[in-house]
RNA sequence: GCGCUAGUAGCUCAGCUGGCUAGAGCACACCCCUGAUAAGGGUGAGGUCGAAGGUUCGAGUCCUUUCUGGCGCACCA
């Protein structure tokens, strides 16, 4: 204590034994509301205190009439126990739940997980594998060996639901968990074979090849997950092949181009020809051969192509007696590897004047053409790229794009068919090398091999290599006519993300449709155990047997049975509800006893994509959904693949406005990963700082970009859901005594100049600004509205400024009243207002305001407050932020205790005269006068003036009372002292 | 490599269509209070706006290049 301090004090001429004399005599907050939150063990109380009141339940009965808000899960995958990207998207999610719920709509809000999929099989396969089971699976029928999978893998399924459902709800996410969407259900199963026939109808639905990896060994395809990469000796082959007009190679080195001719370039189809016969003997002696170079000449037979990169130069080389092109960069390289002596370069051009020129084959009877791709690069080979359709990813989208086939002729055991030249029939690919190769060589086409290490993939379980191979699959065609109005699935897509969707952010629709005006068709078809069949059959005569109608009618009978049906049961069985008669599109003579089923499984992705027909209208929620909010990376994924079968099969977009949030990254902005060992355990977290901080820091979260995080970061969110959870302490621990029917007509009767009316105005606009943000799903913006108002307006105003009052004034006086009135309104529209974000805490504030341990928040909306407050409040309010400097500056002539000042108000601030009552509270000194004689706010000195004991304020009127003590006349009469 | 996106005080972020000495919260420092007390209040110090060019009377804000992150380009969800 200063000097000055003492020396007021003992100007009461009280000891300091008696210093407390009169505090029995103060109302002093009160609550049973805890300053401490203790998360971690109230919130499973409130889970269970929810549960058992059946709150989800009485929820959904309560607004059975209210305006429906559709909103749609998107499935996570059921795969392992949550992560952080789990919690950001779950809580996101419940903000927008409970915030449409607080606006007193309708949300039935269904959880779903996807349970099918390539990695719960590995998972399964693995495990299978490691305890020495898969012999025995090999034993099966493959029908049997699909069941026995599939049983596995269900199971694994299904207990990481438990896990992450257990997990999700510890996050006091508000959802239909006793009611919620597996991917594996039948009656699920049966809704996406409904999308998959509207598809049919539509004719968007088709066959066709596609490359994918191989295993000759177990004559399979296998996932990327599947392949092990060792290192392997392939003989490595540089090939000329002979380009087809040797004048138009010519022209396009611009070797014509001196040719004293009249016809010019631009006529170069036409005039070319007879310019060429002139010109090809003086500058090309002989026909160039484009010089290819690649590690599998069994895929030679099945070129169609030489891919060039346009923007790179190439080089037409005279090198060891051949003239040839390649890349110029290249040159040397390749003139080294061949050990040639004589190299001259006789031109050069740019790679998009080769597109287009054609080449002959070597050994099949058929023209190729040179196509531009930019993957082509030039750091091996020759810069001229073997492209064969058939075989390579890349070269299958140069293929789709050049309108080239997929042409593979390899059969499932590795052997050539008999579309490729005799020599080569029935043999098995790896003897072709070889073969291949000496041919070249007898042939004159081999320009240069030799043996070249590279890392190639093979099978993790037979150890055999793996090839790329085109075979017969499932696409939905995205540039194939709709019967519905002749439109393409992309052009509808298109014109759904243009003009019918919300981005938020805004930029995702740019994304989306980058993404969408270069995907290819979009192949649902796997090769694989654990997933959904696509009910195809193949006939007697070899076709494929599948119609709208057949898909529709085993969509019923996987409802009854689930999808293990088709490796259970008998085509006749599979197709009891099917009807050929009354089947326009059935094949002429259909004969089902001898149907074949095929073994294609859905793409996942297909059945999560049909989720909006699976949950949203078969459970009559509605549809569409106003939002679909995930991680960016869904605009690839759920977004896209859930627009494309809802456009094909309504002709409509899924969902109003697309919310997408960043990636979790760690605190230096980098990705989370387990290798790295900067993840954060959700497990951990909670434990630590429980559920209702982890959705502060998840609320305050700039969740459109990466998001950093850092367990440090939960302290500081801690630390402002403590500072929100203190004022509601506060606010509720000055309501003893209070009762809460007499709040409106109190608050009818306040003057617009009054603290309440300006604090009730606050509260007013920030509950309005809050909603508006909750329902732009700008969280971060009402959380700081909250902040904002629990931290600035009440603590730091409106509460400093009311304490006086509350404490000493009597119980029942109307000063008193009228704050503890404004204060369970403020605290009442606190609760509404963080229900969304803190249901807990929000939950157990609301609880002690009513008194009534059976309330529930969340059974509670949003009342809309009308609240105005005289418009120089404003003016007020700077008022004191000046009176707060001034005070500042008279700290140094010793005045540190406010309560030891007066504040002299100028009389330019005169006309806030009515404000004047308040305004000692507003500053926290004893008194403000208004003063002819100055200019600026000054600072009184009151040290000397007699202090009250009470309220130990210097107000002018206190003096010694009947019962001895020094006391201003309110707090005389409040406690009843002459 | 390509598409999208971000880089502003120690930390998390505002800064709309370019315009007064670049704002907020937290943290920090100093002070007050001790009748919200493992609380409360006041004041203050922090930034060449990732870097380099350019357009302009004027740029954090527009353009170009560049650096550093993130997401997506797979039979991974």
């Amino acid at each position: 204590m200063s000097d000055a301090q003492q020396q007021a004090a003992g100007s009461g001429g009280q000891p300091s034994a008696e210093k407390n004399r009169y505090k029995d005599s103060l109302n002093l907050p009160k609550t049973g509301f805890a300053m401490k939150a203790n998360l971690i063990q109230a919130e499973p109380q409130s889970l269970r205190r929810w549960e058992d009141a059946r709150v989800f339940n009485r929820i959904q009965h309560v607004r059975e009439q209210a305006e429906p808000f559709v909103f749609h899960d998107g499935p996570p995958y059921a795969n392992g126990p949550i992560h952080m990207g789990h919690m950001l998207n779950k809580v996101l999610k419940d903000f927008v739940v409970r915030g449409a719920l607080m606006e007193g709509r309708r949300v039935r809000f269904v959880p779903g997980w996807d349970t099918h999929g390539l990695p719960i099989e590995h998972k399964v396969m693995t495990e299978l594998h490691e305890k020495g089971k898969t012999a025995k699976l090999e034993t099966l029928a493959p029908e049997q060996r699909h069941m026995a999978i599939r049983r596995e893998c269900a199971t694994a399924a299904t207990k990481f639901i438990g896990l992450q459902a257990e997990q999700m709800k510890r996050l006091l996410t508000l959802a239909d968990y006793a009611d919620p969407y597996y991917t594996l259900m039948p009656a699920y199963e049966g809704k996406v074979l409904e999308v998959f026939a509207d598809l049919v109808d539509q004719g968007v639905v088709v066959r066709a090849l596609k490359p994918v990896h191989w295993s000759i060994a177990n004559k399979t395809a296998l996932a990327e997950a599947e392949l092990e990469y060792e290192d392997r000796t392939d003989l490595s082959v540089y090939v000329d092949f002979e380009a087809a007009d040797r004048a138009k190679v010519a022209a396009a080195f611009g070797l014509l181009a001196e040719a004293p001719a009249d016809a010019g370039e631009g006529d170069a189809e036409g005039g070319g020809e007879v310019e060429a016969e002139v010109d090809e003997s003086r500058i090309l002696d002989m026909t160039p051969s484009f010089m290819i170079w690649t590690t599998t000449p069994w895929t030679l037979p099945a070129n169609l192509a030489i891919a060039v990169h346009e923007r790179s130069r190439y080089a037409l080389v005279e090198i060891d007696g051949n003239t040839t092109v390649m890349a110029s960069d290249l040159v040397a390289a390749v003139a080294k590897k061949a050990g040639s002596e004589k190299v001259v370069v006789r031109a050069e051009c740019d790679g998009a004047k080769l597109v287009g020129l054609e080449y002959r084959h070597p050994f099949c009877e058929r023209k190729g053409r040179i196509v531009g791709a930019d993957y082509v690069t030039l750091e091996d080979g020759t810069g001229l790229v073997h492209t064969a359709p058939g075989h390579g990813a890349d070269d299958y989208r140069t293929g789709l794009k050049e309108g080239l086939p997929a042409y593979c002729p390899v059969r499932e055991d590795g052997t050539y068919d008999d579309t490729v030249p005799a020599w080569l029939r029935g043999k098995s690919i790896w003897d072709a090398n070889k073969e291949v190769t000496e041919r070249l060589r007898a042939s004159g086409h081999l320009f240069h091999d030799h043996s070249f290490v590279h890392s190639y993939p093979h099978d993790w379980r037979s150890k055999t290599p793996v090839i790329f191979r085109a075979t017969e699959q499932w696409f939905v065609g995205v540039d194939a006519p709709m019967k519905r109005d002749g439109k393409t699935l992309r052009a509808r897509a298109l014109e759904a993300i243009t003009n019918e969707v919300g981005f938020t952010p805004e930029w995702g629709r740019n994304r989306l449709r980058g993404m969408l005006e270069s995907r290819p068709d979009w192949c649902i078809s796997r090769q694989r155990s654990w997933g959904l069949p696509i009910p195809a059959f193949k006939t007697k005569d070899g076709a494929t047997f599948l119609t709208s109608a057949s898909v529709r009618a085993i969509a019923k009978r996987f409802s009854e049975k689930g999808s293990d049906a088709w490796f259970q049961e008998s085509p006749a069985e599979l197709l009891s509800h099917y009807d050929a008669s009354k089947d326009p599109a059935a094949p002429a003579g259909l004969d089902i006893a001898s149907l074949v089923k095929l073994h294609d499984i859905f793409d996942v992705w297909f059945e999560a994509g049909s989720s909006w027909n699976a949950v949203l209208r078969a459970r009559g929620i509605g549809y569409p959904s106003e939002i679909y909010l995930e991680g960016s990376d869904q605009h690839r994924g759920w977004f896209q693949l859930s627009l494309l079968p809802a456009i094909g099969a309504t002709g409509h977009a899924p969902f109003k406005r697309l919310v997408t949030h960043g990636f979790i990254v760690d605190k230096n902005g980098h990705k989370m990963s387990k290798s790295i060992g900067n993840t954060i355990d959700v497990e951990a977290l909670l434990k630590e700082f429980g559920a209702d901080v982890c959705r502060w820091w998840v609320a305050g979260v700039d969740y459109e970009n990466d998001i950093r995080s850092d367990s440090e970061f939960f302290k500081v969110a801690g630390e402002s859901y403590r500072k929100v959870r203190n004022t509601i302490r506060y606010l509720l621990s000055n309501l003893e005594g209070f009762d809460a029917s007499e709040t409106d007509s109190i608050l009818s009767g306040i003057a617009p100049t009054s603290l309440e009316a300006w604090v009730l105005a606050q509260v007013a606009s920030t509950q309005e600004a809050v909603r508006r943000a909750i329902a732009a799903c700008s969280f971060r913006e009402a959380q700081q509205a909250i902040f904002t108002l629990c931290n600035e307006t009440l603590s730091s105003v409106y509460c400093a400024a009311t304490k006086d009052r509350l404490y000493c004034d009597a119980p029942r006086s109307s000063r008193r009243r009228a704050a503890q009135a404004a204060m369970h309104r403020a605290a009442d529209s606190l609760c509404r207002m963080l229900a969304p974000f803190l249901p807990h805490t929000a939950d157990e504030a609301f609880r002690a305001l009513m008194r009534d341990e059976t309330a529930c928040v969340h059974l509670e909306h949003f009342h809309t407050l009308v609240h105005a407050c005289d418009a120089r409040w404003s003016e007020v309010l700077a008022l004191r932020e000046l009176a707060h400097a001034a005070l500042e500056k008279a700290k140094e002539r010793g005045i540190e205790n406010p309560l030891d000042a007066g504040i002299a108000l100028p009389v330019s601030h005169h006309h806030l005269a009515e404000f004047a009552a308040d305004l000692p509270d507003l500053f926290g000194v004893s008194r403000v006068i208004l003063a002819q004689d100055q200019s600026a706010i000054e600072v009184i000195d009151l040290r000397e003036e007699p202090r009250c004991e009470r309220s130990w304020r210097r107000d002018g009127t206190v003096r010694v009372r009947s019962d001895g003590g020094m006391l201003s006349d309110r707090d005389a009469e409040a406690v009843g002292v002459a």
